[in-house]
DNA sequence: CCTTGACCTGTGTCTAACACATAGGTTTAT
DNA sequence: ATAAACCTATGTGTTAGACACAGGTCAAGG
């Protein structure tokens, strides 16, 4: 089957196939008549499989290394049980980045909503941006104690000097 | 002051001021002696403004069109409030969606600990993630009837076909 | 004056996981 | 044969910086 077939069984697109063929995950055949690549039913369960650990969270990297596992006929069964482990740790405290920042936005809108308008000054750009930021405001309530700055943010850097 | 005396002074690296000045967003003088850049502290009250909007969660497109207003000597407020809003609700998203996500990471944990080891077999790469992944497995309850699949992921993908 | 080494700078390139644009090939209808 | 419609592979763009690198600058020493 060509590409958009293949995308269009497992409902994503074309390009993703394309690109999870273009790292290597799929080798599909190259047809000699027309150039087009030709995916076969492994191909798919591939694909499939893909999908799946990626929504699990699993990054691509995550997901060659497991192939390259299974490609030699070993079991990866351990390995994705250690993965996931470390995923729920990973997962537990981007979900707590996520907290301090719903609550650093819900506070700062609350708190504004106090505040005028004003025009920028010299240095200032806005008030209300600056404002809220001074010593971590809204961050937490007090018991600033661990995460002090320091750089060494791991993920997607939600809130640095928290 | 040069790139990284601001940097040292905000706790960031050279690095991230380097960055800001290539997209434009600092605009520092050029040393016609050496052609080091010159930073002023309306340089670093910038970026000091730009820390505070990315650890609010705003993008730096959205950073540029706040300066666009305010080098223009108008008032960011108004469209300030309306851009948290937005984030706000866009946060409250992902919360969500980190919330499945944990969820189906620990109930597969969970599951997975009464599953055996498995090699693969012809198109079976791990019975554990695939079987996982089954029909939206361990998703959610049962009430599914919002958001099914169709592509149109907003933000980071964390997870797709519910 | 010149050199050594330490430090500093600007610029080019890399990252994740695709989406998009483009040039060109294929197929179908006429 | 030719035009329209569809399909493909490949190159490039995207975030917010991090990293590598070639070369410039500065103080100490000869």
């Amino acid at each position: 089957m060509r590409v958009n077939q293949l995308a269009k069984n497992l409902n994503i697109t074309g390009d993703t196939v394309r690109f999870y063929t273009r790292i290597g995950l799929l080798s599909p055949a190259k047809s000699s008549v027309n150039g087009y690549k030709d995916y076969s039913d492994k191909d798919q369960s591939r694909m499939q499989f893909i999908q799946s650990a990626r929504s699990l969270g699993f990054s691509v990297d995550e997901i060659k290394v497991i192939f390259s596992r299974t490609d030699q006929g070993e079991s990866a069964c351990s390995l994705v049980r250690q993965m996931i482990q470390q995923k729920l740790e990973e997962t537990e405290k981007q979900f707590e980045e996520m907290v301090k920042l719903r609550r650093k936005l819900s506070n700062a809108v609350e708190d504004w909503s106090h505040k005028p308008d004003k025009a920028p000054t010299g240095n200032m750009i806005c008030h209300l941006i600056e404002g809220t930021y001074a010593e971590g405001a809204y961050a937490e309530d007090s018991h600033a104690e661990s995460t002090r700055h320091e750089g060494t943010l791991e993920p997607s850097t939600l809130s640095q000097e928290d």
